[in-house]
DNA sequence: GTTTATTCCTATCTTTTAAGTAGGTTAATG
DNA sequence: CATTAACCTACTTAAAAGATAGGAATAAAC
């Protein structure tokens, strides 16, 4: 029942981030370096949140990586379900789902779903924005 | 971030028990032929619930399980954290919990604590009595 | 146009944990 | 005293999470 360090390290990359509220590229190694996280396994993280365009990456000298929204366009529940493979509490809840034998019988499949809603309904109420340190931009 | 099988195996024999609806003590056996159990699979999980006083057991002939209390006196929380290892979502919520050095600058904390609170009110507010089969006592 | 900084890509290794199995011991009943 | 069934301890297997390595592609700087 736990969100593994995937999606903890994907978040606190998009925290960083956002922290840094500029618009240049921010190498990886720098990053990696301030959350004091192994920049190889950032790297497969990071990779993630490129694909799912939560990020852009530039190459080459000067280049580094940038959000691609303003950090109260991301709510945690994207970052997470990103990384995560699933926010889903049980497999049959997933994508995939292959249909369960049982589920005409399941006297559970109702709290595994209403345990998703809550879930999902929280995680998708916070913003990235709201993570930030709160002494910023309040004088 | 999934229930394990355990969790979910639990909270099935569960279930099957307060069906039986009756002072009898229902074998092991039984149960794990009608949920589709391997038998000693299921045996190291009801220990748990032994253990957590939620069952009890009697030994030899005409011995079994059965509950300890009413259905509606069971929450699903109070099943799933016997059997789960924890439903923090985060380790560094879990009781044992070993002080993180980031704790001060961790931005994501209050979120994980969120999270964790949703889940927790949730499961407690279900009780296994919500789950038993519609038709029963409903003429 | 060569050097340097950086992302990107693919593959592999290690560790941990969940899931499942096996065999033997103790207790209650008839 | 034979049978049924919980109880106990240890082991095995399989899958996933976590982490590492090396190199190819690309962009900017000089």
């Amino acid at each position: 029942m736990l969100v593994s360090t995937k999606g903890r390290y994907s978040l606190r990359v998009m925290i960083d981030l956002a922290e840094q509220q500029s618009d240049k590229y921010v190498p990886l190694k720098e990053i990696a370096g301030r959350q004091g996280i192994s920049e190889k396994y950032l790297e497969s993280i990071i990779k993630l949140l490129v694909k799912g365009k939560l990020l852009t990456g530039l190459r080459g000298k000067g280049g580094g990586y940038k959000l691609t929204k303003a950090p109260d366009q991301y709510t945690v529940g994207d970052i997470l379900r990103l990384t995560e493979e699933s926010l889903a509490p049980v497999s049959c809840l997933e994508e995939d789902a292959p249909s369960c034998p049982r589920r005409d019988a399941c006297r559970t499949l109702a709290l595994w779903q209403g345990l998703d809603r809550a879930i999902g309904d929280y995680l998708d109420r916070i913003t990235l924005a709201d993570l930030l340190r709160p002494e910023d931009g309040q004088p």
